[in-house]
RNA sequence: UCCAGAGUAGCUCAAUGGUAGAGCACGCGGCUGUUAACCGUGUGGUUGUAGGUUCGAGUCCUACCUCUGGAGCCA
């Protein structure tokens, strides 16, 4: 019966027989014996195999080579050396599988770049197994979160006939050939279909009718985007709450955040140590700080008064009405603030319809949470559920309420106030492990041009 | 898509327009309860692709390809 690694090393007392399967990282031989570094994965660590010479399996001692796969089977020992606790003293050695000198990865440390051109290898790297090792706990997190707090998990579309207006992209997913907007009657569904850009509009239909739900599933843009934190296939965690405002909406996407890093620094220390160490020496400290103090909440109106005063030479200037740009952003977590920072109450022409309208008549319910580092982690906002103000605003964006019937339904039967946020998981994980590019925290990236694996 | 930068050995990088090198990896030898082991030694190249300038191009010019950083779109 095979022992993970993991377990092995957090062993209390000796024992006399345990059976490892792992790969080989790295071998040194004596003249009468051997060490191997076996790694299973299971945790960062790996754990030292001392294998006498004679000993079963011994012969083929020259091919236990890095990226070698091997069974080992003996006793777990305390360690004489320094360096571990314990150690196997091996009573047989079994190799599986052999990986000769063309393995790509060597014992030493390679660039992302490189390891992105082979991303069915580099799991089996350190920095690889602690970040997908961290993302698998996180996910598990995010459920715990709203499970814990009674949200529903509703598993929306992921192909849809609607555009969530202003989300980006949408690629077509059609079974026609040749011109495939001749008789788009004909396709498989009767009508034009895209991969889901957004859960969000068929979220807040199960939001008002279950209260309080959350999606948490893959999402996809066609943008031509190439930078450091936009993929075209990522996952979207999408929460949508019933009688809910934006100061509740708020205070939700804060509590979330800090949940997750919370969660991050219990549960994930072995690895956010190896991040700590060779990504990001302030990372702990940023965790810390995030779990521990408030972040800053200011309306777009007083960011933009921030920036205006701020006397700092931005590339674009700070004009009222229009977006923040990434430079106003970073100045804002980065230097002013530095902190995590909410902006909300946007102008209303630079988001999308659904966003509920202010008193004002001139500002939108929006929400972004800005962290240093990464930018936007989350949009959100209140709904707006008044139908007559809804119509308005689909006409002021140029929409045609009759694609938006169903959702124009929610607000004709029952309406309520309701809000809700996107958070996207890849950013998420970028900044809970200070790795800088998604193409680094999903296992397979898909970016314009690329999606080899 | 726009701006900037970079493509040289398996990997990371050197090389004034004038004989393409080093470290690591890998092979061989040695040494050692070792720790990305160490010491010696050897193998390793169509310098991203296609043209051009020049007596001579890794180096200069043009186009293209790929990657990286920044910007836009956003999560």
């Amino acid at each position: 019966m095979r022992t993970l690694i993991k377990h092995a090393l957090a062993a209390t007392e000796p024992r006399d027989f345990i059976q490892l399967g792992g790969w080989v990282r790295t071998r040194r031989d004596s003249k009468d014996f051997s060490f191997l570094e076996l790694n299973d994965g299971s945790c960062f660590a790996s754990i030292q195999v001392v294998a006498d010479a004679g000993i079963p399996g011994y012969e083929q001692i020259a091919d236990f080579t890095t990226g070698s796969s091997a069974v080992v089977e003996g006793s777990l020992v305390a360690s004489p050396a320094a360096g571990q606790k314990w150690e196997v003293k091996a009573r047989n050695i079994r190799l599986i599988g052999t990986a000769d000198a063309t393995y790509p990865l060597q014992k030493k440390g390679h660039t992302l770049e490189f390891l992105r051109t082979i991303a069915h290898l580099r799991p089996r790297s350190n920095l690889f197994g602690a970040v997908f090792r961290m993302r698998s706990k996180l996910a598990l997190a995010v459920h715990e979160f709203f499970q814990s707090r009674d949200f529903v998990y509703v598993q929306t579309p992921i192909i849809t006939a609607s555009d969530c207006e202003g989300a980006g992209e949408m690629f077509r997913v059609t079974t026609l050939k040749g011109n495939i907007d001749e008789q788009p009657t004909t396709d498989f569904f009767g009508k034009k279909a895209y991969l889901t850009v957004s859960g969000q509009l068929e979220g807040e239909t199960f939001a008002c009718a279950l209260s309080n739900i959350y999606t948490f599933g893959p999402t996809f843009r066609a943008e031509n985007s190439n930078t450091a934190r936009h993929a075209a296939e990522f996952w979207m965690i999408e929460p949508e709450m019933a009688f809910c405002d934006l100061q509740g909406d708020m205070d939700l996407a804060e509590e979330f955040i800090k949940s997750l890093a919370k969660y991050a620094l219990e549960h994930c220390a072995e690895d956010l140590g190896f991040f700590a160490k060779f990504v990001d020496k302030g990372l702990p400290e940023r965790l810390k700080f995030v779990v521990e103090r408030p972040f800053v909440r200011v309306p777009y109106t007083e960011a933009v008064d921030i920036l205006t005063k701020s006397g700092k030479k931005f590339e674009f200037s700070v004009v009222y009405g229009q977006n923040l740009q990434s430079e106003h952003e970073r100045f804002l977590t980065e230097e002013h603030f530095k902190s995590p920072t909410t902006v909300f109450n946007y102008p209303r022409d630079i988001k999308p319809f659904y966003m509920r309208v202010n008193d004002d008549g001139k500002t939108v319910t929006a929400m972004d949470v800005l962290v240093p580092g990464i930018g936007e982690v989350i949009g959100g906002a209140q709904r707006e559920e008044r139908p007559d103000v809804l119509v308005e605003q689909m006409k002021h964006h140029n929409l045609n309420p009759a694609d938006y019937w169903w959702y124009a339904d929610l607000r004709k039967y029952g309406t309520v106030p309701h809000a809700g946020f996107g958070l996207g998981f890849e950013r998420l994980i970028m900044f809970l492990t200070a790795v800088s590019n998604i193409r680094d925290v999903i296992p397979f990236a898909r970016t314009p041009g690329n999606a080899e694996f």
